[in-house]
DNA sequence: TATTTGCGCAACTCAAAAGTTGCACATATA
DNA sequence: TATATGTGCAACTTTTGAGTTGCGCAAATA
């Protein structure tokens, strides 16, 4: 299995609970009850957000709080920046005249 | 199968292909020779970006360059939006430093 | 100590998605 | 017109991933 960030929330249950914990930190079993599937099935989305570090555990007894890592949350935000330029600037529009007077010639 | 930016992204060719045409529009062909796989495989990834809309086709004679689309790249980072103030405020030295007093009671 | 509770791990099923080969079709070019 | 080229679509195989059931273990509780 992956440990991508990417693929991590290419999964509508794991994009649900890093929304929810990014907000509170909560047990498996508090995330299980919010979502209609078994514990397992949230334990095994739980892993794969963990093993790319998109959050992190906090062992209180027997019970395990799960964290949100904005630090590693960033790291999209960084890829993101690659195409700022592309909505900041005109540059599609730009791109597309261009293309336009192409096809013309 | 599905036509979500997200799953879409998840797929390492598929960032690529986004760089690569952000920079500049392509053909399927020409994406086909960065890539160590045949065109085939290429051309399901296209369809799968095309669906989401993340790319725009345009058509020249028998060829079509892809051009990427900005616009709805912007849908990822509104999403991104959601987690911007855990990582812009002290908010999470804020919700550890809660937990510490939660634990210690 | 015995029982309950919260959790992770492993084995399994089933569906989805990645990649291949082969084909059809339209546009260029000889 | 015949041929080469660029592309999409369909059928197929293989891989991946989501979800389930069943288990074992450690911490809380009776």
């Amino acid at each position: 299995m992956k440990q991508d960030i990417f693929q991590a929330i290419s999964d509508p249950t794991r994009r649900a609970i890093l929304t929810l914990i990014a907000i509170q930190a909560l047990t498996p079993n508090a995330m299980a009850e919010k979502f209609d599937m078994t514990r397992q099935a949230v334990s095994k989305h739980i892993k794969v957000l963990h093993k790319c570090e998109l959050i992190k555990p906090e062992q209180r007894g027997r019970e395990i709080y799960y964290h949100f890592n904005a630090k590693k949350m960033q790291e999209f935000d960084h890829w993101l920046a690659q195409f700022r330029q592309n909505w900041e600037t005109q540059f599609n529009q730009l791109d597309q005249l261009l293309s336009t007077i192409k096809k013309q010639k």
